[in-house]
DNA sequence: ATGGTCGGCCACCGA
């Protein structure tokens, strides 16, 4: 089966463009972040119409994510947002295919170290960690995918040096990274040679794709029992060189049986 | 050439 992540920056703009590479990549799991849409005007009849079933959360202007999946997730199995972690934010969207548990998450950006918006990343990251924890007990197949705005190492920075210690890529950020490892995920990227120069997001300013300038921020995280089953994670670039594209690229996540 | 973007939504903020 495959699996993946998108932050399409807006699903009203990105709609059409989400359609299509669902067309041509038919996954069986897909989560969006910053979908920007509240819940009323979520397009969940024309992914329907597209043969998906769909569980979405949103808000006004910012934020936003949904989980698409071919095989109906049941309402019961979904949860939104992090239990006992009150947020006015819509960050989280949980739910249950089969015995995979599928977590899609768009974390907070924290703007710049020090700032308030850093500090509810931290908390909020605290908050992640605790909770998938306890999921982790409930369900040893698990996959937390999303926008994870942390950049986990040097290697998946166009330029360490220029970034060290902002925002993504701070010792704070990377340490909660390997926390969540340390709860027995795997960073499934990593499993496999990649290309150099692998990112998921290059900012729309300054010629950034063009040059090739980005960031490994968008992330899969697979459980120990898992592992074995992976047989592929690849970013598609290709959806960045649309007219209008989201500023980050999908993920995909092959999982043999 | 030292700037150069988007999206939401209308004056800027957030990324």
């Amino acid at each position: 089966m495959k699996l993946a992540t998108w932050n399409v920056n807006s699903l009203a703009v990105r709609l059409p463009q989400m359609l299509d590479w669902l067309q041509t990549h038919p996954v069986d799991a897909l989560v969006l972040q910053e979908t920007k849409l509240t819940d009323d005007k979520f397009p969940a009849a024309e992914i329907q119409a597209a043969g998906y079933h769909v569980h979405w959360f949103g808000q006004k202007t910012y934020n936003g994510v949904a989980l698409i999946s071919r095989e109906p997730v049941a309402a019961d199995t979904v949860l939104r947002n992090i239990p006992g972690f009150p947020d006015e934010q819509a960050r989280v969207i949980a739910g249950t295919l089969g015995s995979l548990r599928v977590i899609g998450a768009y974390f907070p950006n924290g703007q710049a170290p020090g700032s308030e918006k850093f500090a509810y990343k931290m908390a909020w990251l605290e908050a992640l960690r605790a909770w998938v924890a306890e999921e982790l007990k409930q369900h040893a197949e698990l996959v937390l995918m999303g926008d994870f705005n942390i950049a986990p190492e040097d290697r998946d920075v166009y330029d360490p040096v220029a970034w060290a210690d902002q925002i993504h890529c701070t010792v704070e950020e990377r340490a909660h990274f390997q926390a969540l490892l340390g709860l027995g995920l795997v960073d499934a990227f990593r499993l496999f040679e990649q290309p150099p120069k692998s990112w998921s997001w290059w900012d729309y300013r300054n010629l950034a794709f063009r040059k090739n300038q980005g960031l490994r921020i968008d992330h899969i995280l697979v459980s120990e029992a898992l592992r074995g089953r992976v047989s592929a994670c690849e970013i598609d670039k290709q959806p960045r060189r649309n007219e209008r594209p989201s500023d980050h690229a999908p993920v995909v996540l092959s999982l043999g049986s």
